[in-house]
RNA sequence: GGCCCCUUCGUCUAUCGGUUAGGACAAAAGAUUCUCAAUCUUUAAAGAGGGGUUCGACUCCCCUAGGGGCUACCA
């Protein structure tokens, strides 16, 4: 049987690790076993779903490069994959479980059920479970269904066994036992808005659409068993389940904004690459093979094992993901590194976003010299800036070698510029000759020789390497800054 | 409070009863070097605690502790 799996968003927010993690997770196991990965929009909340998340949802998966087989925008045979659209479906089929026995309607006011839940979360409690009092349970289903059609307020509760148990096999945890008991009281299935909740509605789709393998989070672990007693409400087979480990923040908490960057997009505006960050998240909370930790999307997906997952939750690391950053960053070539620099450059107005001839040269020419400078994308327009203006000189001080002074520093950029007139900027093993044959010459050390003209020429003390700088450059900007230099520092 | 899940270096992990407990990130030191990076070498760093089972436990079982999640007409 092949095997279909979901990725099963509600578009209510921008889409972030967590989600993206559970999504890959799917997408990987799908790959691994020659199954389709579905996308599903679970719209059902409709006060928060909005449609800017969709549109977030498909810009992120876009950029990331994974891509579902079936989904709302592609479609397939086992559509419509938005929930809003399969309204009907939902009301038939909790009816359905009212008529069999297993679910009720309920008339109770919100309000008397929220304060019956904030009642029993403000005493400290004696124990026991916390919920609805399955008032309307035991209603007679004839009077019930007469106040329904008399268009009373109602939602649809499924009846939770009072007793029992209910077993779950996940794919990962084993068996996972839950007596009846303490399973949510009787949860709503359809809301008074005529919406499914998630539970009706992911079990009524997943069945419908024919997932075989359902890999969530694992703080979907409780209503495990109340999604089992449903399937079995309806006389259905329950797919496969797997509860994946979360992903926690520094403080060992569910990763949220507070956390810093969360959301798929701020990654991509900081510039990490889509390679870096699937990598890195795949291997959060999974192992692959021993000895490597560098896996396309294609390998990922061969290697993957449900097996091979831990069950513990993993802290998210933003120092790893950085290394793995600057790992696919170095991988780049210079035309790659060019095109992803570009758009950078271009908003801090550095470059035209379709450059003349000469700063594709001076981009195109800067990218060895910065590639292994770069952790994120977003460094290019810092690092880079000199090559198209002239740096703004900060303080004397910044000119000065450790031990001398500025009136040093000044003679120092005199004598550079000498020496530089009589360079051959393209020959950089012979321009570097001549400077250090003034070093014996004038007795100051090499480096106390190239700090005031690095300033001089990038704005900086640390920059990318000076005589390569200077010779995309060319002689006529160096000296003209030098000269610069020399008057700021005299002035 | 109740229920459930989890527990190897700071972090991500390897180990499927017998290993000097391995690797990666981060950290520290060194090499290299025109700055900064990158790169290379080296170092430090772990089986939560207590009971069992076993000839032998990180590995299996139990208890304790700690962490996390859930406890909505949100997903």
């Amino acid at each position: 049987m092949e095997v279909r799996v979901r990725y099963a968003p509600s578009p209510t927010g921008l889409q972030h690790i967590g989600s993206v993690r559970t999504a890959l997770f799917n997408y990987l196991f799908a790959k691994s076993v020659g199954g389709k990965f579905i996308l599903r929009l679970e719209d059902t909340d409709r006060t928060r779903s909005s449609e800017r998340y969709v549109q977030n949802l498909y810009n992120t998966f876009r950029w990331l490069g994974f891509y579902w087989d079936e989904g709302p925008d592609i479609g397939g045979a086992a559509g419509p994959y938005v929930q809003s659209e399969r309204f009907e479906l939902y009301r038939s089929y909790a009816d359905e479980l009212v008529a069999k026995g297993k679910a009720y309607y309920c008339f109770c006011p919100e309000e008397r059920v929220s304060k019956m839940h904030s009642d029993a979360n403000s005493e400290e409690g004696e124990g026991g479970n916390y919920g609805y009092d399955r008032a309307c349970r035991d209603i007679d289903v004839a009077v019930a269904t007469a106040r329904v059609k008399a268009g009373e307020s109602h939602v649809i509760r499924l009846k939770i066994p009072l007793d029992g148990t209910t077993t779950l096999n996940d794919l990962l945890l084993g068996e996972v036992q839950f007596r009846n008991a303490d399973v949510n009281p009787d949860p709503v299935l359809l809301k008074s808005d005529g919406y499914p909740t998630y539970h009706l509605a992911n079990v009524v789709d997943d069945h419908l659409m024919g997932i075989t393998h359902v890999l969530r989070a694992q703080e979907w672990l409780p209503s495990a068993p109340l999604h089992l007693i449903m399937y079995s409400a309806f006389g259905w087979i329950p797919p496969n389940i797997c509860h994946l480990p979360m992903v926690l923040g520094e403080d060992g908490h569910k990763l949220s904004k507070r956390h810093g960057a969360t959301a798929l997009n701020e990654f991509r505006d900081k510039g990490y690459l889509r390679e870096a960050l699937i990598n890195y998240v795949a291997m959060l909370g999974a192992s692959y093979e021993e000895g490597h930790d560098l896996f396309s999307l294609e390998e990922l997906g061969k290697l993957f094992r449900l097996e091979k997952i831990n069950k513990a939750p993993a802290i998210f690391d933003y120092q790893k993901l950085e290394w793995f950053n600057g790992q696919y960053i170095r991988q780049k070539s210079d035309e790659e590194l060019f095109e992803l620099v570009l758009p950078y450059l271009s908003d801090a107005g550095l470059v035209d976003p379709s450059p003349d001839k000469e700063h594709r040269r001076l981009v195109l020419g800067a990218m060895p010299l910065v590639r292994e400078r770069l952790k994120f994308l977003s460094d290019a327009p810092g690092i880079m800036a000199y090559l198209f203006k002239d740096p703004p000189f900060a303080a004397k001080e910044e000119f000065v070698p450790k031990k001398l002074d500025i009136a040093k520093a000044e003679a120092i950029l005199a004598l550079d510029a000498s020496v530089l007139k009589v360079c051959d900027v393209d020959d950089i093993p012979g321009s570097e000759e001549k400077f250090r044959a003034a070093v014996s010459a004038s007795g100051f050390k090499f480096g106390d020789l190239l700090m005031p003209l690095r300033v001089a020429v990038t704005g900086a003390k640390v920059s990318p390497p000076l005589f390569e700088s200077i010779r995309l450059l060319g002689l006529d900007t160096t000296l003209a800054r030098v000269e610069a230099a020399r008057a700021f520092l005299a002035g």
